[in-house]
DNA sequence: ATGGCACTGTTTCAGTGA
């Protein structure tokens, strides 16, 4: 079971690139972030064409996550709990179900948080607290389950091809990887550092400065899974090269292949 | 990060992103 998460930055812009992807990346399924479309905008019927089931959590021009799944999509629930007046559209989940299992998907697109300090920074460690909170009954539940996206967190100094330059910035300061570690190591696998340990491995590039051609990037699309998911990794890539195509976003796919 | 870009909105620049 072939399962991605693709930050897409707009549904609109990205019909094109999208497309192109599923047809060759063929994903079982495909979480995306960033649709940036209201539910009622987004263009289903293209995609039900391409054969996938579509399930959508969105709010006008920002955030907004879907699901894509040839799998049939169960138990769907939309927002991560823990605060009944955030308005932002950045979680989703469901369940699907391969030959030998079903997996429990969560679709995240966590908050950027800059500038820091500030209100926007204060927003995302708050809903990383909740995301542990949530992290935590995933776990106790003992079944395979994933939680992909979009972290904005940029993990250890490797993950990023300047660092430095990164410091002071709220997808890298310490206490936003201390929030991340701290989720992690109640028990997750992240699964491209378990398969991939090559530094230089990006799954963003800015649109600025020619980021992409000076491999000048960060890693911050994660997909962590519960170890009875870690237990049926077989592969997990990222798919880089679609970064130099026409009209690109400027985050690229990461997948994983479970034995599902 | 000196700065360079791109997306949405009902636009003609501002807000947001990373």
């Amino acid at each position: 079971m072939k399962i991605a998460t693709f930050n897409i930055n707009g549904i609109k812009a990205r019909m094109n690139a999208l497309t192109d992807w599923l047809g060759e990346a063929q994903p079982d399924v495909a979480l995306l972030q960033e649709i940036k479309s209201v539910d009622e905008a987004f263009p289903r019927e293209h995609f039900e064409d391409l054969g996938y089931n579509v399930e959508t959590h969105g709010q006008k021009s920002f955030n907004g996550v879907a699901i894509l799944s040839k799998l049939p999509l169960e138990d769907v629930t939309r927002g991560l709990p823990g605060d009944d007046e955030d308005e932002q559209a950045r979680w989703i989940e469901a369940t699907v179900t391969g030959d030998t299992h079903s997996v429990r998907l969560c679709g995240l697109y966590l908050p950027n948080g800059n500038p820091t300090p500030g209100p926007k920074y204060d927003y995302k460690l708050a809903w990383m607290d909740r995301m542990f909170a949530r992290a935590q009954e995933l776990l106790a539940s003992e079944m395979p389950a994933m939680m992909a996206g979009d972290y904005n967190i940029i993990p250890q100094a490797v993950d990023a091809k300047r660092p430095d330059a990164w410091r002071d910035d709220a997808l890298f300061k310490l206490e936003s990887r201390t929030a991340y570690r701290r989720i992690l190591n109640l028990g997750f696998t992240e699964a491209f550092r378990t398969r991939n340990p090559a530094p230089e491995q990006f799954s963003f590039w800015d649109y600025q400065a020619g980021a992409w051609n000076r491999n000048d990037g960060i890693r911050i699309d994660h997909l962590l899974l519960t170890p009875q998911a870690a237990d049926l990794l077989t592969e997990c890539k990222i798919d880089a090269e679609i970064r130099g195509r026409e009209k690109p976003s400027d985050h690229v796919p990461v997948w994983v292949d479970l034995a599902a």
